[in-house]
DNA sequence: AACTACTCCTGGAGGC
DNA sequence: TGCCTCCAGGAGTAGT
């Protein structure tokens, strides 16, 4: 589920939340999600404090008091709940379980307890999301930044570096392209769907395809709606089925609804092994 | 370089 | 109610 505006929302309420507290117990219900270097053990994080929280694509990253950083991917299906004193006062990442659900959760593998009565539970039902404690000097070979494309949020992110990139990989289509985490860091299903959607263009168009102008207006798409993610708070709504901002999303899931733009049917098809949503008027092949 | 298929899992939705 | 199939917001690997 969760993609860069749920990520991003959720670093950002951790650290409010449990920055500055220490590590008090630890859980791991789920071996294997911890993906241990050798003769490690998830119990090293004991005594530990929170020293800073930081996102890098879809990566959630906890700095560690000692120098060594907690790195947290939640997949598909990943979500985060913080309580403080029995009061949910931190919840993200993926819905199901509900938000609201009792916690622990059957498909809660991974609990900290901090100081000042806070519990964090990290639930996650298809078990693809894992955990992995480097030394923080460590952190982006682990994540491997060498080959993670910038981040799409990033201030180093400018449009010329966009359009060089998407240049340089010219016979490749448009979708599959935004989702290569290699080429561009922090996108998913469904804000590449919502992305191509704003800026008018086929997800089966060719990066070489396009106009300059037409790579610039993908630029800003991306940011626009990913900025429009994080200012309205819709990541976390988003992640509910009830949210309401129903301008949000305004293509991914709508097959059958009429384009807001157009009127014309929103149709499902499948690009790359993913379901794509496009208004087929609004974003032409040719 | 770029595409497809398959893989890790569970659960919800819909058809019958 | 059960049973079946398909699908799911990620991403790595293998084969073409």
């Amino acid at each position: 589920m969760p993609e860069l505006p749920e990520v991003e929302t959720l670093a950002r309420h951790l650290r409010v939340a449990i920055v500055g507290h220490e590590i008090t117990g630890v859980h791991l219900g789920l071996p294997k999600m911890f993906h241990a270097r050798a003769g490690q053990a998830i119990e090293e994080l004991m005594g530990k404090s929170i020293a800073g929280i930081r996102r890098r694509g879809k990566f959630l990253i906890l700095d560690l008091s000692d120098d060594t950083s907690l790195v947290i991917h939640l997949r598909l299906s990943g979500q985060i709940v913080v309580f403080e004193n029995s009061a949910r006062i931190v919840a993200g990442g993926h819905p199901v379980p509900a938000f609201d659900a009792p916690l622990p959760h059957k498909a809660t593998h991974f609990t900290l307890t901090l100081s000042g009565g806070i519990i964090l539970y990290l639930t996650d039902i298809r078990q693809f999301g894992f955990l992995q404690i480097v030394p923080t000097e460590s952190v982006a070979e682990a994540i491997g930044s060498e080959s993670l494309g910038p981040d799409a949020m990033g201030e180093d992110l400018r449009a010329e570096v966009f359009v060089e990139r998407l240049h340089k990989r010219g016979n490749a289509r448009l979708k599959p392209l935004l989702l290569d985490q290699q080429f561009l860091a922090g996108l998913g299903n469904i804000y590449v769907d919502e992305a191509l959607y704003a800026a008018g263009l086929h997800p089966l168009r060719t990066a070489g395809s396009l106009t300059v102008a037409e790579a610039e207006t993908l630029y800003r798409s991306i940011r626009e709606v990913l900025d429009y993610a994080l200012t309205k708070g819709v990541a976390k709504v988003l992640n509910g089925r009830t949210h309401p901002d129903v301008a949000f999303p305004r293509v991914h899931g709508r097959e059958g609804q009429p384009c807001r733009n157009c009127g014309t049917t929103i149709v499902k098809t499948r690009v790359g092994g993913r379901g794509t949503y496009t208004c087929p008027v609004c974003q032409r092949l040719g």
